[in-house]
DNA sequence: CTGTTAGCGCATTCAC
DNA sequence: GTGAATGCGCTAACAG
């Protein structure tokens, strides 16, 4: 029914293996013979059966990338970057590798069902972006995966997310602590004080660091932590929105507001409008990430800049072997803090 | 070295055969020989070999999502919601499906490139977002290409582009004519009269159709065309920027702005912003989409809300089976005209 | 540089 | 309900 490399080998009177060489290029195959099996190919209408391929080489070409929530900038971003990286030539078959996206959706089950899913694959190599549930039977079960996975010859790069000690994983992480302080800071020298933090999901790396740098800005001022200014959310408009209702609620006299990242400043912003308050002058608003609405919010987004496209080609070069990995495995990637409109003296 | 299923059927003392037939829960097994082999499954770490089992069964359990641009949220959703009718159970081999997301960048190339290596895994299915590039080079090779695949077993659903006539692929196409008609229609009846407009890229149906919504509507007013106020570009923001930018230059007295998407439409607000023209007082700005930020626009964006969520879900379910497909292979899914605060009256 | 041989790990006939 | 045998289509040693 369907063409096999055996059919090709025929048309082009040579031995399947000889087809098999000249498709994989990896191996000296003279000019003309190369030719004519190309040529059979081409008139056939080949296409390499990829399950079988990677069965017999025990290795595929397949490059998954998990994301948290696919249908978010910030992992959009991420994504294209690392398959631009990934899909070009340098695979076993024909010179190009099938980098797959994959949507966990947050979820630290289907995290591991991909990863399962992956494995079984055989992938040659998987990027897991974004930060992790702090879960410690979940961490225990992911750490046992990436193990596994490093141990099959996959290679594992982390982008955006702490450390595997052990697995073998590679690590690029975002200074999210740094760059929540600085956020804070620079809102405290505009002289404020009462300050609102509308955090990310509980329980995952993201999250924890950011708001951990915003309380060490507070702390070094000798302020109060502002625990009870503080409210947790999915990172969406929603969230910002609900969350500064609230946060006006409970404190009027707020004079600013610090955002999980630059959707929920949006819908922070959106609120705020509505309950009549002018930004910056009655209060300031600060997003994270830098996304590319942000320049264009009325007014525009103080923000920390975390350079997502950079940092995740440069994963996806790792998990091809094509840049060295950092010393240690491990490398900190700084944000940058832009100040724009959003933010006004107290 | 690695775990196989051989491995598994000598711990549970059954025949390997047996061993297939739980995983793939398609047969009968007696309920004791079930959990005993689920037992070595599990103590022995055994992970499915995703190669071997697609090479025995000639069917695989990967799912291909094409998209445009990963980082464009209108992809995103869609892919997302796609992914989430596919995630589930419903696989060959323990249930689950392999959904993978493919970037094309736009490049018919890389669409070209990424449906072959889809093919070569045996796909069991594919969906396509987005709209295709006019080209009748690509269009013969595109139609052979799915034609192809759905002959293969492969079932093929477009989704946001119009239908291949011929190759057995499922479409869901948006109405953009409809839509870009119902856009400018309502700009014309608030009195506008010169109007510039920012289409998408050249040689795309989804540009093409909206312009085509555009001048149908012009025409009806017995309006010239106005095809010397029509720009192309990416849809990002920099084109909605400089493009306002430039007609503002060829047409000071411009009175409406309509863009080829949201993102679009927000770079050319801040375009006017930088121009001392307020928005809508001086000039009005309209969107397509409706993405999630454009509520949050400063005014709120006029567009016209496509239902990607619902349309892509639908696709997904189709491409699973899970669906009927609709009469004739395809159906066309209207969008709706959301007026907002960046329209008034000229 | 090219052909021959022998599996890769699993699903699926058939028997029992 | 279960086991034994066969082959899916390809790659990777070996020879030559």
């Amino acid at each position: 029914m369907t063409v096999t490399l055996a059919d090709v080998a025929a048309r082009a009177q040579v031995s399947p293996a000889t087809v098999s060489r000249v498709l994989n290029g990896n191996y000296p195959v003279a000019a003309a013979t190369r030719e004519r099996v190309l040529r059979a190919v081409d008139e056939l209408d080949y296409v390499l059966n990829g399950p079988a391929s990677s069965l017999a080489a025990a290795a595929s070409d397949l490059v998954g990338i998990l994301v948290n929530d696919i249908a978010d900038p910030f992992f959009g971003i991420m994504a294209g970057a690392v398959q631009s990286e990934i899909g070009g030539p340098g695979g076993r078959a024909g010179g190009e590798r099938l980098a797959v996206v994959c949507n966990t959706g947050g979820s630290p089950e289907r995290e591991l069902t991909y990863l399962t899913l992956l494995q079984r694959q055989r992938a040659a190599a998987v990027v897991i972006t974004g930060g992790a549930v702090e879960d410690a039977e979940h961490a225990a079960a992911l750490t046992a995966k990436l193990q596994r996975l490093t141990d099959a010859g996959t290679r594992v790069v982390l982008c955006g997310r702490p450390p595997a000690p052990e697995t073998g994983a590679v690590a690029l992480s975002f200074d999210n602590r740094g760059g929540g302080r600085a956020l804070t800071e620079h809102l405290l020298a505009l002289g404020h004080r009462r300050i609102g933090y509308i955090a990310g999901p509980e329980e995952r790396t993201t999250t924890r660091h950011r708001l951990e740098g915003h309380r060490d800005a507070l702390a070094d001022t000798g302020l109060p932590r502002g625990a009870e200014l503080t409210l947790h959310g999915p990172y969406d408009r929603a969230t910002g929105h609900a969350a500064t209702v609230e946060l006006l609620r409970r404190e009027p006299a707020l004079t600013a507001i610090v955002a999980a990242n630059d959707t929920v400043a949006l819908g922070a912003c959106a609120a705020l409008r509505e309950a009549g308050r002018r930004i910056p002058d009655d209060v300031s608003v600060a997003g994270f990430d830098d996304l590319p609405f942000s320049v264009d919010a009325v007014p525009a987004l103080t923000t920390v800049r975390l350079p997502l496209a950079e940092a995740a080609a440069r994963a996806g070069r790792i998990a091809m072997g094509r840049e060295q990995e950092p010393p240690g495995g491990t490398a900190t990637i700084h944000g940058e803090l832009v100040v724009r409109g959003s933010t006004g003296k107290a």
